[in-house]
This record gives structure tokens, C-alpha cells and sequence, in this order.
DNA sequence: ATCCAAAATTAGAAAGAGTCTAAGTTTGGC
DNA sequence: GCCAAACTTAGACTCTTTCTAATTTTGGAT
């Protein structure tokens, strides 16, 4: 995705173009391992310093709206992002919070019955463990 | 699950039966909403004023190790806690954080190919959308 | 029953993640 | 170029969770 690409889905998102939005979505396309909110920031800010801490939370929160980010909550850690592009599912490593792509397959949504007035827009699978370093670590104790 | 099962549970996981661990254990099994620990916290206390937050957070940390209860994070708010009973995937609202039940079906896991070297302990499944709270308050707007 | 070491608990301080505020700057339509 | 709306900023603040160091409880061994 270029920079007229990313202009094109911010502004069809109602979201202005700024140096600093592009500089969040360009940053999460080029890292796709998951960085969380304050990695984005540092590796944001070392290239340009006009990024404050509130932009890079607020930009996120923004692209996370606009569907074009996902936000991956893990228990007492910091959330993890990813620029939306491929369907895939996620996995999560119990032992160092990393959290993975796993390749898509289709999973089945529950019935309308269990569902009763909800309305759902969107379903996850995510998978815990180990990933292969920890495994590993582990493994060699 | 009265006290004893409760003492079974805790101890064939090397954990000691304590007061505080058997409030905070019987307290999510009396609460099925899916409690954060702040609540969990205020909960017992108010009952038995014998617990602290940092028990409450650690008795939480150790029966999730046990695996007796269930965590679940939701993005940019307080984790939510879960007495593990009848298998089940759950439904967070986007709107208010909520997290629901949804009775279980067997969702497929992916095959070794696409895991690597990982190590597989667990999968769920999370739907996200509005609850029926949400969405009828949405609707009515 | 009593003693002991390990396990658990406590209050409060501290850390970590994320949000808010109020003032200043940039953007893009006119 | 002008203007209002959108965006950004630094830093203070809130909320959730963890840590620390001292104390208490627990259960096994006498």
C-alpha cells in the first residue's frame, strides 16, 4: 500500500491525511510482528519527531475505527496492532505476549438461536501457548 | 462446586486452601457476568473485608494458572474473569465492553502446517458486536 | 498441642498503559 | 489567502495491575 493508496483509505474513512496518520498506518504495514502502541511511537519518533505520544494513541484509535487497523488485547499487556490486509487468525504465546499470524481458514459463526438480539460484526479465533522460541527455551530447561 | 470441590480443585493444584482464594472462587461462581477484578474485589470485600487488591489480583493469577477461571482481555479496559465451567466462546460488545457467553460448538483448529513449531494449549472463538442492550439503544437513537 | 518453614496476605508505593485538557497548528474548501 | 473544522501537542492525570517488605496463616513434623 503507497502513499496515495493510504491517502485514498483515510479519506474514503472520513480522516484527513496528515504526516503523522501516515506515518502510523506506513509504520504498521512495514512491521507486521504485532508492535504495540509505544513501539509504533519510538519507531515512529526516532525518523520524525513530530509524533506525540496522545497523536500515536489517537491515530490508532481512529484507524482501529476506520477498519483499516486491529487491535489485539492481551491479558495484563499491552495491545498489539496490525495493519488490516489478508484475512488471518492470531496466536498468542502464553509465556512472551507475542502475538502471530496464523494462516486463515473459514470458521463457523454460531447460529441466530445463541446469538438472540446481538449483532455481531466481526469474529476471531485466537489460539494460546507457546510460540517456537519459548517451546524451545522451555524444552532445553 | 461447594467448599470442598473448591478444596480439591485448589489443592490438586498445589495451591493451599485459603479464605481469601475460596471468596474470590465462589464469588465467580456465583457471578457469571463476567466480573473484572476491581469488582471481584469490592464484591468480597464488602462481604469479608479480609482481602486485599493484591490478593485479589493474585489469587486471580493463580487460579488462572490452575486453570479453575478464564481471563479475558478486552481492548482498553479492565480484564474480565470467568469460573471455567461448561465449555463456552464468548461475545465482547464493542460498545460497553460486556462480555457475553456463547454456547459452544466445535470450532476446528488449524493444521500442524500452519503452526510450526508452536505449542498448541487452548483456542477460542470471540465475537464481537453490539449486545442487545446496545443495539436496541443504538436502534431507538 | 507446638514448632517451623513455606506459602499466603497486607497496605501502600510504584509502574505501565492509555486518556484528557487546553492551547496551538494544519488542513482543505471557499 | 481566509476560515472553521480537524488535528496535534506536552504534560498532567486516571485506571489497572504489579511490586515490596513486613506480617500472618497454613499444614506437616514432632
Amino acid at each position: 500500500m503507497d502513499a496515495e493508496r493510504i491517502r485514498e483509505s483515510l479519506e474514503s474513512n472520513g480522516l484527513r491525511f496528515t504526516s503523522q496518520r501516515y506515518c502510523v498506518m506506513a509504520f504498521l504495514l512495514e512491521h507486521a510482528g504485532h508492535p504495540t502502541a509505544a513501539e509504533i511511537f519510538e519507531g515512529v519518533n526516532r525518523l520524525d519527531p513530530r509524533l506525540s505520544r496522545a497523536t500515536t494513541y489517537n491515530n490508532l484509535r481512529d484507524l482501529v475505527q476506520a477498519g483499516l487497523v486491529r487491535e489485539v488485547a492481551v491479558e495484563g499487556r499491552a495491545a498489539r496492532f496490525d495493519a488490516k490486509s489478508a484475512e488471518h487468525h492470531h496466536f498468542i504465546c502464553d509465556w512472551c505476549g507475542r502475538v502471530e499470524d496464523i494462516a486463515w481458514y473459514p470458521v463457523p459463526r454460531p447460529g441466530a438461536a445463541s446469538l438472540g438480539k446481538r449483532v455481531v460484526r466481526a469474529s476471531e479465533l485466537i489460539l494460546r501457548g507457546l510460540c517456537s522460541a519459548c517451546a524451545a527455551e522451555k524444552a532445553s530447561q
